[in-house]
DNA sequence: TTGACAACCGGAGGCTCTCTCCGTATATTC
DNA sequence: GAATATACGGAGAGAGCCTCCGGTTGTCAA
């Protein structure tokens, strides 16, 4: 498919850079989805036919190819904060954002690992897109705390920390979907 | 009719090796302390004093280590079980031996992901200590349950789960012990 | 004490994986 | 149809895991 506009580059690929770039990303997702974020590098290389060298220098480490591996899954969770927003009950809202980001750190095996790493990182490519998910975390918890859904005294970071956790957990676990909401129904609902 | 006696060791090590046996542990420990439990085998070996291969006739694989550098706080935990039982108010225990796996299961950076992996792995020495941290669970649990302090649909299963989800995040977020507690109130007693 | 043997040691080396370096090839431009 | 910036590829250094086996040493019976 097209590529990826990063902000104002110079200048546009040659067209065999172009496309190699595509095709290395392509065999990533699939690599990733296949074996995890620790799926071999050199392999991804190999199954896209070009050079280790090719792939390092469009991508100069693992976090970098993970970032945009994940660029469409993003886009698609930017979809999710405008429905949820849009919802009328704001707890319910609020539960759903969770949910999404749990299954949006459980793309690929290890995901949440590496995010969690990369969030105490200013260099990784993978940091950023978090700080967003806080953002919206954040605001979607307003929300639901105007909306006198939720306690006061909970934040936004604990909440993204705690979705993240829910992600780890599914991965470790061979948890699916209706595992995922039935954990997340224990937190939001507590144990009374 | 079985031909091996499982519990009583047929011989005991060598001088040598019973040395090096300690050697190794108490370099591991330190070891995994430090770097996590990623950190290099051979290196540690190198630490000991010993080749490569002693370390790992004595300890197969990276697993058999970790078990072994974890004896000591499994029996400090099998202490707490006890204290937890003996504690009047049900539903404080459970919190409390919650927090205690977690703490335990944070020892080393990595260790909840080893304990996670281990746990559907029959031949993993990690996870046999596991099944017992389960086990405990599901008493304490029964009987904050049947004390009216937590409700009766939730399974021990999933509050191990959680635990562990809690030990990773404090891993992976730099989280200390009393972040470490507000996550869990922040579960135990929900959002509403 | 000594000899014989089982038990144990060490580290070379095979394998895999990451990442770099640089001589070579090719797309683009004029 | 050059000239040139851009990009390619794969050899190889470095690090880690783990095995294999020739050599060494503790142990015990005599």
């Amino acid at each position: 498919m097209s590529s990826e506009a990063t902000a104002a580059p110079p200048r546009p690929l040659r067209a065999d850079a172009q496309r190699n770039y595509d095709r290395i990303l392509e065999v990533a997702c699939d690599a990733f989805r296949e074996h995890g974020v620790q799926t071999s590098l050199d392999d991804i290389a190999k199954r896209a036919g070009v050079g280790a060298g090719t792939l390092y220098r469009h991508f100069p480490n693992r976090d970098c190819l993970l970032a945009a591996a994940l660029g469409e899954g993003r886009q698609a969770l930017d979809q999710v904060v405008v429905t949820c927003l849009s919802r009328e009950d704001a707890g319910e809202a609020l539960n759903e954002w969770l949910i999404a980001v749990a299954v949006y750190l459980g793309s690929y095996d290890g995901l949440a690992d590496s995010v969690a790493q990369a969030i105490h990182d200013d260099s990784s490519p993978l940091g950023t897109p978090c700080t967003a998910l806080k953002a919206s975390t954040a605001t979607l918890l307003k929300r639901a705390q105007e909306a006198g859904a939720v306690r006061a005294d909970v934040n936004a970071d604990d909440l993204f920390v705690l979705a993240s956790s829910l992600a780890w957990a599914a991965d470790s676990n061979g948890y699916d979907h209706s595992d995922l909401r039935r954990l997340l129904t224990l937190v939001t609902v507590g144990l009374r």
